[in-house]
DNA sequence: TTGTACCGCTACATTATGTAACAGTTTTCG
DNA sequence: CGAAAACTGTTACATAATGTAGCGGTACAA
């Protein structure tokens, strides 16, 4: 396996699908949420290979298989942009973030301003 | 071809000894350059497929190739990290600051004062 | 002219991913 | 009770990306 990210665009369809219900979900009710007219086993294949990879867990109730996230998807994203940032970036923050604006990813006004918020409000919110 | 990132781990190496150049490379001198003992034929290989997917490019010097990148690394960094932001983050690059702090990928505070450096050095040098 | 240095093309194994069939086991309903 | 339904476990197979080379052709150097 090459990466603990979403891979493919089935399995990141899937993800989303996953993470989006307020609690958990069966295949079942994963497939009717594709757009795709899906097997059941397609999907339940995928769901295996999400957990494998740690991205979903599941529990059994009764006979049936209820998956739910391990972790939010901010947080997969965070692992996947420090990444990018060794492989990209030789390991500065700073470089990506230059790249970004530069690269128009983001405004750096804009990009000031997130930051200022997010670090007031981490402040404030008390170190857990 | 799924992406126009590094791809495989063979290919971002080859892919770091490009951009490590001063200016171009040859595939010999890539090929001198890598830990692991390849063929040419290997290195070659790699190389014109990391051109397909326009992450390099090539120029004829008599006989030879040579090799240069055709983006910055911060750039590649940047379009990985946008396909993030819509993948994980729904479009929100709010959302993936959040993540990249809360998953301590970089401190809030330091987040803030590189930002405001960016901004500052974007706003100073003039609109390109 | 004979290596050598290089390139173009082809090949082949492994892994990731999409997609599904089938078999086995409980429930459930007529 | 017996068959259909609902689920899971296992296995399969095709396509693509990637790692890793082999070979054959050609131009250039000694």
């Amino acid at each position: 396996m090459r990466s603990t990210d979403g891979g493919g665009e089935l399995e990141n369809e899937i993800l989303q699908v996953v993470w989006s219900a307020r609690r958990s979900v069966t295949a079942e009710q994963c497939r009717e949420a594709l757009s795709r007219p899906l097997k059941d086993s397609t999907v339940r294949t995928v769901l295996r290979r999400l957990e494998e990879k740690g991205l979903v867990r599941h529990a059994v109730e009764g006979r049936t298989f209820l998956y739910e996230a391990v972790e939010q998807p901010q947080h997969v994203a965070a692992r996947a942009v420090q990444r990018i940032v060794d492989r990209f970036c030789g390991g500065s923050m700073e470089q990506l973030l230059v790249g970004l604006v530069d690269g128009e990813v983001v405004d750096g006004k804009e990009l000031e301003r997130l930051a200022k918020k997010i670090a007031q409000a981490k402040s404030k919110g008390a170190g857990k």
